[in-house]
DNA sequence: TTTTCATATAACTGTTCGGTTATATAAAAT
DNA sequence: ATTTTATATAACCGAACAGTTATATGAAAA
């Protein structure tokens, strides 16, 4: 089960994370947007894999780094969930409502 | 600026809150639910105290602790937002829009 | 084929974290 | 006044993190 609050507890993944919604990237592209090492750059990246918020493919001697988006999402919801129950929020409910009764299960 | 991804990202830490989501409890109340030392206990205090999510009160020789409401729902909504930019989830918007359409700025 | 470029990996550093035990302190109960 | 109780604090441990530099590897370009 992936671990949210350590893939986004830290702002240069949530940089990335920012980088990679708008499209796929190239580690190359990261780590030019950035004034850390590659293998910093890397290891942060090794860090959103292990917990699938990332996916990772091959292509030459690139490799090219996208959103998980089906993660993300339901991590969003188990957060959601659990500090909407805290803070005893009606929207919680409202949203689920909401979703359930307007959206598919579209993938992806 | 509080760190809610240092706060939430323990599970002992989580049981603490859904403990005081029930209402205020004494250190000694929190300590006795689990199965860890209460120097342990007293550092998670710590850490959900410096990033503004419970506040302390004292009462004779104890300690009372209780989920600071207004902090929660601020680093609730930052959350949100964030991940809900991430995935283009227009309930985010929604959301806010029927917050601010009904709720009044009710402290605590 | 040699060089260049993108990425991987190893070894190291300093800091934070979650836990421990042992001990101090201060309020309450005896 | 002494003991008990609730909490605080210090010192320690091992693991994880975020970064570094140096070096290896493998694909593409020259």
């Amino acid at each position: 089960m992936p671990n949210v609050y350590r893939a986004l507890g830290d702002s240069t993944r949530r940089h990335i994370l920012s980088m990679l919604k708008q499209g796929s990237k190239t580690q190359k592209e990261i780590v030019e947007a950035f004034d850390i090492s590659q293998p910093a750059i890397k290891k942060h990246l090794n860090i959103l894999l292990e917990e699938r918020i990332i996916s990772e493919n091959l292509n030459g001697k690139y490799r090219i780094y996208s959103i998980n988006h089906n993660t993300l999402q339901i991590a969003y919801h188990e957060m959601l969930q659990y500090i909407g129950e805290l803070l005893d929020d009606q929207l919680v409910s409202l949203k689920n409502y909401v979703e359930k009764g307007e959206f598919r299960d579209e993938e992806n």
